[in-house]
DNA sequence: TCATGGACGTA
DNA sequence: CGTACGTCCATGAC
């Protein structure tokens, strides 16, 4: 069964462009999707209820065709193409890209000549069905046995589904006679005025009496009435729509109809373009609906390996388990620094599969298992390894040596801005084959497995073989881009030294936390209370901004704030501003409510999350930012507030705690902080070689005391504090791609003094000005940039035609590599904060990392030479061009430790 | 129950 | 019209 799906473009995409409210319909970058979002959601539906074996979209290329040559006025008189219109459909286009269905347009035919002719190509290539999916009625004409026309009603919303009963039983002439009908009736939409008084009824009259057009012309001289004088008066418009409804089947196309046979989409391409457009819900969709079409090529994997029973262990391990490189998948569940193992499989580059049931193992066999995982000539490669370590650590394997390299974490040096590095999805990506075992489900499969236990067993050796071959391809891929070493020596090490973090967590005072709990909750009450008074009404939620919007903006009347998408911003700037304006005292308890509300609802976040041994164990993710930095989650430990004096106070709950080193048990002594001072700033000098910024890191003096001496043309003990702030929030907003109007908007001056200001520092620090433009120019040479590690970040949208993807492409182009440049170096300075405390044998220990800062927990008497170590791995952890400096602060608690 | 938008915490 | 994240809450669709 074959079946041709053909779409036209452009009606739909224009018919989903009046249906749908553009204000709905943009991204953040101000792109309106209305159509593009109509079009591509009736393509779903399409593919997955017509589950058409070929697919392809014609559109229209301008208004000048063959028709307009002939009839000046065809389609005159209709509106402008809307500018929110223009520009969908090549990001339509894009779309159609990614999910490899071919396109056409030709010069001087429309989408539905195209159309035309392909489905008579389709008819000559022996397809089943066709079935077509236009706006254009012009269509109709196509309809026969075979070909159905999808035409759509009430928007996009709907369609009809005709087939030649269909039409008939709409127009009362069989379809190949819609067009003589249309042409007599007329067509206002292409501006073809048809035989005045002659409606649909009266021509399908003519039609049926007469055969068709021809015939009625024969015989125009016998039809009676005021109906056929007006068609004699009109014959020769007639016989001109009817010339120019026909549509055209032999259009010159670029391709036949074997290419429109469904392809395999681009997976990530799809993520990509579907991020763009932030189609999130669609994206789902599609994936969960459509089936991605399969070439012969893709297959699942072959099997040959079962459960060992506990006696085979040490032999296959002796046998396989040192074949080559193994893949290895620990099966079990983990979060928190913590976890347990229930099974591992094993996949050995000899072919051989293995399953290990770890619960069921006798102390011989896991202790082979336990030498082999330990064995470090053993080369093994994981998925994701983390929590699979606390798995294992859990279990007591806390020795993993010989891991060549994590599939994930390849996968995210190859391409860093990824949604996912889910194993299916890189199976697909990069081998081209489904995580299944070939020939599963037909009953064909390799291995006689019943109960539920072993279909997952077989699931994760499919997994292991999946990560093996994955890990030869990835390596390639980081070969090719230079990322090898990154892998080795930077990120793979590091998974071991945040498992350990994460395992270790950190001490928290819990009365303190529950003691602050209620402050908050005090502060939050009297904050409600007052707000509630000054409006005099309870009933408002101050949560709620579409509430506070009423109250604001209706009610008491103030003036509008900036608009979001669906109302005015009730953000504390914009409440700020309001204030100054109003002095409204709702406006102020409404800002203590926010703040005492946010602090609240951290504080109940922390208390939630503390573990029996009363630690917090934060998840460091490392394969989430696309600029290589860390991120931590559940709870996040890098967002504690610092900024306020009230929020400040969580700090001070983190505290130094107990723990274990070996079997020893230590009572801690404090917490240090390390943090890198400006390392930004540091870095920025370094790659743009700016003498000045050089020399000001060189000088010790205070950075932005030096630059402002520099930029108001004074003596560094002149510059006031107005002048220092300035030019510290220039400076670092350098690094994010600040334009005058932000830094105007910022400062609250005006953009001229704003870009006075930047004119002033980049005549001084002309090397940071020509070093950022250079940034930006050689990413839209090469399509991305580096860190000082090789670490890479791809722009694709610094080329785009649209001016807000482009210029945001552009803001993180600067900033890729400085962000990135100062991860690399926090990660090297971890891998060498772990290994002098081993190589000193301390007990003290990491326990997080917020950037550019590391937090540890320090044993009793540790304290000087912890000190020492960590200035020296941090301040080593680079060779640039200014010194790397290094601020340390000790104390009971978190917030001690950074005074 | 789930996804989304607004708001806001950090570097 | 400043980058990179994660979380909470209210809301509305399901």
């Amino acid at each position: 069964m074959t079946r041709l799906l053909l779409l036209d473009g452009h009606s739909l995409a224009y018919r989903a462009f009046f249906a749908l409210p553009a204000e709905n319909f943009s991204t953040t970058t101000g792109q309106t999707t209305n159509a593009v979002y109509g079009f591509t959601s009736m393509l779903i539906n399409l593919l997955r209820d017509e589950e058409p074996t070929h697919v392809a979209v014609a559109f229209d290329l301008s208004r000048q065709t063959f028709r307009t040559e002939a009839y000046a006025d065809y389609k005159a008189g209709r509106a402008k193409t809307p500018d929110e219109f223009k520009g969908q459909v090549s990001l339509i286009q894009e779309v159609l890209d990614a999910m490899r269905i071919p396109h056409v347009q030709v010069e001087g035919f429309e989408a539905d000549d195209i159309i035309a002719t392909l489905t008579t190509q389709a008819a000559a290539a022996g397809l089943d069905e066709v079935v077509i999916c236009s706006g254009d009625r012009d269509a109709f004409q196509l309809v026969d046995e075979r070909t159905t026309l999808l035409y759509p009603v009430r928007g996009v919303s709907e369609v009809w589904r005709m087939d030649p009963a269909a039409v008939e039983a709409k127009y009362l002439v069989t379809p190949e006679r819609y067009s003589d009908l249309a042409a007599l009736v007329g067509e206002t939409s292409d501006n073809l005025p048809g035989v005045p008084g002659v409606g649909p009824k009266t021509a399908a009259k003519w039609i049926t009496q007469y055969g068709d057009l021809a015939g009625i012309v024969e015989h125009v001289g016998e039809i009676k009435g005021k109906a056929g004088e007006s068609l004699r008066a009109h014959l020769d418009q007639v016989l001109r729509n009817r010339q120019l409804n026909q549509l055209v089947h032999d259009v010159d196309l670029p391709f036949g109809i074997d290419d429109l046979q469904r392809a395999n989409w681009e997976r990530d391409e799809v993520h990509q373009v579907f991020d763009g457009l932030e189609f999130r819900v669609l994206r789902d969709r599609l994936f969960a609906t459509v089936e991605s079409a399969e070439p012969e090529a893709e297959s699942g994997f072959d099997l040959d390996g079962a459960v060992l029973d506990t006696t085979e262990v040490a032999e296959w391990l002796q046998s396989h388990g040192r074949s080559g490189t193994v893949g290895l998948v620990v099966d079990g569940r983990w979060a928190r620094g913590t976890g347990d193992v229930e099974g591992v499989a094993l996949a050995a580059e000899d072919g051989a599969g293995a399953y290990l049931d770890v619960a069921s193992l006798t102390p011989d066999a896991e202790g082979a298992l336990g030498a082999w995982l330990a064995d470090a000539s053993v080369p093994k490669v994981l998925h994701d390894a983390k929590g699979q370590l606390h798995a294992l650590a859990t279990r007591g394997f806390t020795d993993l040596a010989g891991v060549q390299l994590d599939t994930a974490l390849a996968a995210y040096l190859v391409r860093p801005d990824q949604r996912s590095y889910d194993l299916a999805d890189l199976t697909l990506r990069h081998l081209q084959r489904e995580l299944r075992v070939e020939g599963a489900g037909d009953g064909q499969g390799m291995l006689d497995f019943t109960a539920d236990q072993d279909a997952e067993a077989q699931a994760s050796m499919v997994r292991a073989r999946a990560v093996l071959d994955l890990s030869a391809v990835l390596d390639r891929e980081l070969v090719a881009t230079g990322q090898r070493d990154l892998l080795a020596d930077v990120e793979l090490p590091l998974l071991g030294v945040l498992a350990e973090m994460e395992r270790v967590g950190i001490a928290v005072d819990e009365e303190g936390l529950a003691r602050l709990e209620s402050h908050f909750a005090d502060m939050v009450a009297q904050a409600q209370a007052d707000a509630h008074t000054a409006i005099d009404d309870d009933s408002i939620n101050l949560g709620s901004p579409k509430q506070l919007q009423v109250v604001l903006f209706e009610r008491l009347d103030m003036p509008r704030t900036k608009r979001t998408k669906t109302g005015y911003t009730t953000d504390a700037e914009a409440l700020a501003d309001l204030f100054v304006k109003t002095e409204h005292p709702f406006l102020e308890a409404l800002l203590r409510h926010r703040d005492a509300a946010k602090l609240r609802s951290t504080i109940e976040g922390l208390r939630k999350s503390v573990a029996e041994d009363g630690r917090i164990h934060t998840t460091y993710l490392q394969t989430v930012a696309a600029t290589g930095r860390l991120s931590s989650t559940e709870p996040n430990l890098q967002n504690v507030p610092i900024r306020t004096e009230e929020g400040r106070r969580i700090r001070s709950v983190f505290v130094v705690g107990h723990g274990r080193h070996g079997d020893e048990p230590v009572a801690y002594e404090s917490l240090m902080s390390a943090d890198y001072s400006q390392i930004e700033m540091r870095i920025m000098a370094h790659l743009s070689g700016d003498a000045g910024l050089i020399e000001a890191f060189r000088t010790g003096e205070d950075l932005h005391r030096f630059v402002g001496s520099r930029v108001f043309q004074v003596e560094p003990e002149d510059v006031t504090s107005a002048m220092r702030s300035k030019v510290k929030a220039m400076s670092y907003g350098l690094a994010y791609g600040l334009s005058a109007f932000g830094l105007s908007k910022q400062l609250r001056v005006s953009t001229a003094e704003a870009q006075g200001l930047m004119d002033g520092y980049f005549e001084r620090f002309g090397g940071v000005r020509d070093y950022l433009r250079e940034v930006v120019a050689e990413a839209r040479a090469t399509g991305y940039t580096a860190t000082i590690l090789g670490r890479r970040r791809y722009l694709p949208d610094l080329t785009s035609d649209n001016r807000n993807r482009r210029e945001m492409a552009e803001r993180m182009a600067l900033n890729a590599p400085i962000q990135g440049s100062a991860a690399d170096i926090m990660k090297v300075a971890m891998l060498g904060v772990d290994r002098a405390l081993r190589a000193e044998d301390l007990r003290s220990r990491m326990l997080l990392q917020v950037h550019d800062e590391l937090l540890l927990e320090i044993a009793p008497g540790e304290r000087d030479t912890v000190e020492a170590l960590v200035r020296r791995e941090m301040g080593g952890a680079a060779e640039l061009d200014v010194p790397l400096d290094v601020h340390v602060g000790v104390g009971r608690s978190w917030q001690d430790a950074e005074h």
